[in-house]
RNA sequence: GCGAGGGUGGCGGAAUUGGUAGACGCGCUAGACUUAGGAUCUAGUGAGGCAACUCGUGCGGGUUCAAAUCCCGCCUCUCGCACCA
């Protein structure tokens, strides 16, 4: 018997063995269904080790729901559209189709050499036709829906990537994707109106209760809603109305100016009778594009308003802290109970006037150093004061109301989605513009508007699209006159939005996907990605599950049931990167250790969710595992031959009741280990865990005198399944050695019996005055009369309690003993 | 600034409900086998101390018979948001 570990050999022959025998496909049936998900990659470069990490993780889970007898749906493919793939037609002079596919090839041959359960039959790739076709089918449902639709507007333009970006994919001020700075550039766009959804994303939030909290927080803040009311100030020379929006209408009386937005529409009418100020405006608009908090600045208008609930007149500034994308882009500035309001008020020393007065002490506007925004006791309010705020704020916005002076109102931050794209590799948007007929869709029998292959790219000069006459020229749909095609193609999270649903349902080509096969998988029962999509990709693609399911197309309102975000990979400390040097390749490892050791290093090294230190001595160490685990087996069968060691489909022996001695005791590692095991996969993905309870276990084997019996025999075999989900080439390859003919995946994940979990003898640890002293073996579950018997007369315990009175003793069951003196 | 999550040996990390702190692995030390060992096996390994013991989970307090775990205050690190009215 062949008892080298070769890793490359039986990995290889392992994943022809999964290939040909199509142990991974799978189709709709009637039994539970578990559906795993990892983020599909993109498709740029290589795989690095985060999509290892990525793969690996949801592998284990598959491969275990699989022996757990669930219909498992682990599917893969990639997200094939975007820009890179046009950057390499700029640099490389290859074509993005064929970069991107040349691409594809690499990937899938790394992902088959991961030893990865994937149904390959459903792969999705998005850049192909049978795909985006579809996208542009969900366009023309959303245009009928009114869910779509184009507006100008100022929108946030990356000068590198030559392409507008939604609001999401701004990070502080800069491009989410190549860090370049954004500037506002006014263009008419095409929008997903993801605001109509806005409260269902945010409610909908709390049922997800197996999501990561800090994912679901930030999708809490970016939807950012807020009650308030809107409050019509106005001019005070002519009856010029100027809404501001507030959350505190409890504060109004302590409004003593007004500021807009140097973007605000009334500019038009103030530059003209105050052109004075025209350079600072233009500067504060320049200051808003930067990024983070820049230095308050403002000038005085020359305007005036009235506040409506005291006909007071006060002044109308414009300021740089005010941003006309949020309310009205004007407010209503209370300096005494807003932080920006007081500091502004401070720099251009502007009046203060305290209306809210903490509980039990008074503010004084003079030397009040900060805001006051908390709850507290109205003053100096006309009929409101005295009354507290929180109950003020209602009074105030109802009296309002019915004066005419407001209405209330909800805010959100919120804005719809921005997918118009001036690039080339995308969807291109089905819209057709005509002299006479205006916007006209393109109809859903002349789907899908290819995208033409003939194309000059060359990063400037607008939409490459634009550029194609052939593309550009056609008929209008209704009249059949000369018409031009939009030339805008989508944002690729488009794509994102809703590919799982393929997935879920392979090759069907008259509609998106069979509705039957997703109402039977989805959703999602594990999702598994990296953080950065906490608000991208999965708030879209939640908005996108809302409008399908209105649409009538699906079942499910929520995309994915649970979420995993796992943490990065590290090396000394720093994320991978090639500016510092310190990216592992995958394929180096691989081709060094064997798959087996790199999952095993990566799931043993933390939990999922944290990040992993990449420590090739790491390595070192789970590759010496597997080798103990395959020299254990291959002794065995050495010892015994092949024939003697296969034993039943049941294990028989480490299940039967009353073993003795040393049986008893591998009978009870095993059971616990099998538990240990169940648990950590199960309810915590803490797969390190498990992984260190498999080493005890073979630890123990290793010391195990009695070997060649039937429970020692089951015991391997039983180590062998519980490793499979980690390490599943090795652990294929024993399974066939000690003479079973199916394949470890097809096998039942092995359970565990409650009754040989308890263990005869236990250690019980006996204190004094809550320090650990001593030290005694009894039978479980002795009574405690016996126990602190036997405590009491333990010399060591004597020494400390002598001459002393004891006050109480504290006992917990086969645990614990704690005596307490004096 | 606001919000969230962390801080445990030389290192990665265990400790699931308050009940033996440091499982498992790495590294290190010693020994065995060996021509050899960067293979393998065995033993040891939180700190101090000859020892009995003492100290020990970021720091300071508190609750409790008992605290890494609960409460209060602080320090620090990471991430997210950043004028959202």
């Amino acid at each position: 018997m062949n008892s080298d570990y070769e890793p490359r050999k039986i990995e290889k022959k392992w994943q022809r063995f999964w290939k040909e025998n199509k142990v991974f496909s799978c189709e709709r049936s009637n039994k539970r269904k578990y559906y795993v998900l990892e983020m599909f990659p993109y498709t740029s470069g290589t795989l690095h080790m985060g999509h290892i990490r990525n793969y690996t993780i949801g592998d284990v889970l598959a491969r275990y729901k699989l022996m757990q007898g669930y219909n498992v749906l682990h599917p893969i493919g990639f997200d094939a559209f975007g820009l890179p793939a046009e950057n390499a037609a700029i640099e490389k002079n290859i074509h993005p189709q064929k970069w991107t596919y040349d691409n594809i090839r690499v990937l899938e041959r790394q992902l088959k050499e991961l030893g990865l359960s994937y149904d390959w039959d459903r792969e999705v790739i998005t850049c192909n036709e049978d795909y985006y076709r579809w996208n542009q089918w969900f366009f023309l449902k959303f245009y009928e829906m009114g869910l779509v639709y184009r507006k100008k507007a100022p929108a946030n333009w990356c000068p590198s990537c030559q392409t507008v970006l939604a609001n999401e994919q701004v990070v502080n001020g800069r491009c989410y994707r190549c860090d370049t700075e954004i500037s506002q550039k006014e263009l008419t766009q095409w929008f997903l109106k993801i605001t109509q959804y806005a409260d269902e994303l945010l409610e909908e939030i709390e049922n997800l209760r197996n999501w990561p909290s800090t994912v679901k927080k930030m999708q809490v803040n970016w939807i950012g809603r807020s009650y308030g009311m809107e409050i019509n100030f106005r001019l005070s020379d002519d009856l010029t109305p100027i809404p501001v929006f507030t959350t505190r209408p409890d504060t109004i009386f302590g409004a003593t100016y007004l500021v807009l937005s140097p973007q605000h529409p009334l500019l038009e009418k103030i530059l003209v009778r105050n052109p004075g100020i025209k350079d600072a405006v233009e500067r504060m608009k320049k200051d808003q594009l930067k990024k983070g908090e820049v230095e308050k600045e403002g000038i005085f208008s020359g305007f005036w308003a009235i506040n409506p609930v005291n006909q007071e007149k006060i002044p109308i500034w414009i300021a740089n802290y005010v941003l006309m994308q949020y309310g009205t882009g004007a407010i209503m500035a209370v300096p005494a109970h807003d932080e920006r309001d007081f500091e502004f008020a401070k720099k251009y020393g502007l009046p203060i006037r305290v209306v809210i007065r903490p509980p039990g002490s008074n503010l004084n506007e003079e030397t009040m150093s900060q805001a006051y925004v908390e709850e507290g006791e109205m003053v100096n309010s006309a009929q409101f004061s005295g009354l507290p705020s929180e109950k003020g704020r209602e009074e105030i916005s109802k009296w309002m109301q019915a004066k005419g002076m407001a209405t209330p109102k909800v805010n959100y931050k919120l804005r719809d989605w921005c997918i118009s794209r001036q690039r080339y590799w995308g969807t291109p948007i089905p819209i057709i513009y005509c002299e006479k007929c205006g916007t006209v869709p393109v109809p859903e029998k002349d789907l899908p508007v290819l995208l033409p292959s003939d194309v000059k790219i060359t990063g400037k000069g607008g939409s490459p699209l634009s550029r194609v006459s052939s593309f550009v020229r056609c008929r209008c749909p209704r009249c059949g006159a000369p018409a031009r095609r939009e030339t805008d193609t989508m944002d690729t999270f488009v794509d994102s939005s809703w590919y799982f649903l393929r997935y879920a349902s392979k090759k069907h080509d008259c509609l998106p996907f069979d509705p039957e096969e997703v109402n039977y998988w989805m959703p999602v029962d594990q999702y598994i990605g990296g953080i950065e999509h906490a608000i991208l990709h999965l708030l879209y693609s939640r908005f996108f599950i809302k409008a399908l399911r209105d649409l009538g197309l699906i079942k499910v309102g929520e995309p994915f049931k649970r979420l995993l975000t796992q943490g990065m990979v590290i090396k000394d400390g720093a994320k991978m990167s090639k500016s510092k040097g310190n990216v592992v390749d995958p394929g180096e490892m691989i081709e060094r250790f064997g798959v087996d050791t790199v999952r095993g290093f990566i799931l043993f090294a933390a939990p999922p969710e944290v990040d992993l230190e990449w420590k090739e001595q790491g390595l070192e160490g789970i590759n010496r595992f597997l080798r103990r685990v395959w020299r254990l087996v291959n002794e065995e069968l050495d010892r015994s031959g092949q024939e003697k060691v296969k034993v039943r489909a049941e294990f028989l022996e480490i299940y039967r009741s009353g073993l003795k001695g040393k049986e008893r005791i591998l009978q009870h590692m095993v059971n616990k280990t099998i538990k240990k095991v169940t648990e950590d996969i199960e309810e915590r993905y803490h797969f390190n865990t498990a992984l260190s309870s498999l080493m005890e276990l073979v630890n123990f084997l290793y010391q195990f005198p009695d070997k060649g019996t039937s429970v020692y025999r089951e015991a391997l075999a039983i180590l062998v399944l519980l490793l499979s989900p980690f390490t599943p080439h090795i652990c294929e390859e024993l399974w066939q050695r000690m003479g079973y003919e199916e394949s470890v995946v097809k096998q039942r994940w092995p359970s565990y019996r409650e009754e040989f979990l308890k263990e005869d003898e236990v250690t019980v640890v006996i204190q004094v005055n809550g320090k650990l002293r001593d030290k005694i073996c009894v039978q479980a579950g002795m009574a405690r009369e016996e126990v602190e018997r036997l405590a009491l007369h333990r010399e060591k315990i004597k020494r400390y309690t002598q001459e002393k009175k004891i006050k109480r003793i504290i006992y917990v069951p086969d645990r614990l003993v704690n005596i307490v003196v004096e």
